[in-house]
DNA sequence: ACCTGAACACCGTTCAAGT
DNA sequence: ACCTGAACACCGTTCAAGT
């Protein structure tokens, strides 16, 4: 009858235990920094003590966007459907960059959990709910894409580097991007116009976000109004 | 003086073949499949003897990125900007379709090399070229966002697997989505109403990718008319 | 029931050496 | 100049064993 408060019995291994623990990595060191060995090394076990409390890293990298599904905002109960989508999506852009790694994990979408059908399901909700109709609606899933998540493909940007400090530097850089990418330097410049720095980072990411998400908005609306189908369109 | 001619003397390794095999492998085998080591062995030849062609693994990448890009065809010289965008992205499209690895490759874009940015840059000059100024210019690039490459973030689609063959199963499934999911179960049902399949694959990406992309062409066409300007709109 | 040790089949990349 | 061998520091995961 030894005293087992002796031992450094931490508190065994639960699965919340292990996303809650998996995601604070995913967070502060990225989602690359992510591998069953160094989670289990932060929690205290050998690599092999995980897999008692998720299958594998799929079902892991599944676990994690579902507890940051649920953060996400519920839809606003009784708002109109082009407001309930907007303050959707802005709801789930802060949730994003709180979570850097959601949007790789969900771009490499081997995880389509139960969570996540029922997170585009409410989605789908809110402009069947607004009077759209199925078919509509469909083709407004499709349209909205990654913007359902609050992210866009971020694909453009940084055309220039920080440039840390130098003016000789990034005056340099600036005559490399006007001689060969014209056209970028002179929508760089424009957008820097009204800010501090000339040609790096003068962009105002959530700007950006919402200037395409209304845009896209407004389109849905005009659709809906007009009482668009897809059978009096071109397809097939 | 023996004979080379004898021995296996294959032809000496260089970046366009590095480069060509890499592009086969990832074509076929897949994106993950394509391995330093696994494109050594298709090569016949040892792994180091890539890196004297190549910096790395990263370089490689960007390499595939840019002949990959070298396929795109050319914007039209002379049409107006809407059907020279749209028909560009459209070839992009097609390139993408040929070489599906290219989508997760510019998705986690560590490779913006010069081929990227002259792809951009040109992208750019067609809304210049119309007109347009350099402040609509750069947020109409933004929304643009991956669909200047051809593709959209497919974060929607499956919601029903292949599920094969057996009816039971397939009713069983629908059932299952009805009770959970009746959202996305009426829109998918719709998109297959007119196909063949009753839940899955009735979806015609094609069409929702022009769908999505004639939306914001023609949200971008109004603000131009408009003389829209992020000065006279929520800017800051 | 839960955790461990040792091992397997992979990675990208370095360094010093071969021809 | 170009390629090789052996090694390092990593991966995810299996299997049989420990408590």
């Amino acid at each position: 009858m030894t005293q087992l408060v002796d031992k450094p019995r931490r508190l065994p291994l639960n699965r919340e235990r292990v996303l809650r623990s998996a995601i604070a990595l995913a967070d502060t060191e990225g989602i690359d920094a992510l591998s069953m060995r160094k989670l289990a090394q932060e929690l205290g076990v050998v690599p092999m003590a995980l897999y008692k409390h998720v299958a594998n890293k799929e079902e892991l990298l599944g676990g994690m966007v579902d507890t940051m599904v649920g953060e996400i905002e519920a839809p606003a109960p009784h708002a109109p459907w082009k407001s309930a989508v907007r303050q959707r999506v802005l709801s789930a852009r802060q949730v994003l960059l709180r979570h850097a790694w959601a949007r790789s994990v969900i771009e490499s979408r081997t995880t389509v959990t139960p969570a996540v059908l029922g997170y585009m399901d409410s989605f789908a909700g809110m402009f069947l709910g607004g009077g759209f109709s199925a078919d509509l609606t469909h083709h407004v899933m499709h349209a909205m894409g990654s913007r359902m998540w609050g992210f866009t493909q971020e694909v453009f940007d940084d055309p220039a580097e920080p440039a840390p400090e130098q003016p000789e530097m990034q005056a340099a850089m600036a005559r490399h991007m006007s001689e060969n990418y014209p056209h970028l330097f002179s929508i760089a410049v424009t957008a820097a116009h009204d800010d501090e720095s000339v040609v790096g980072r003068g962009c105002d990411d959530q700007f950006e976000f919402e200037f395409a998400l209304d845009l896209l908005l407004d389109g849905f609306e005009r659709l809906h109004r007009q009482k668009w189908t897809s059978q009096g369109g071109t397809r097939r």
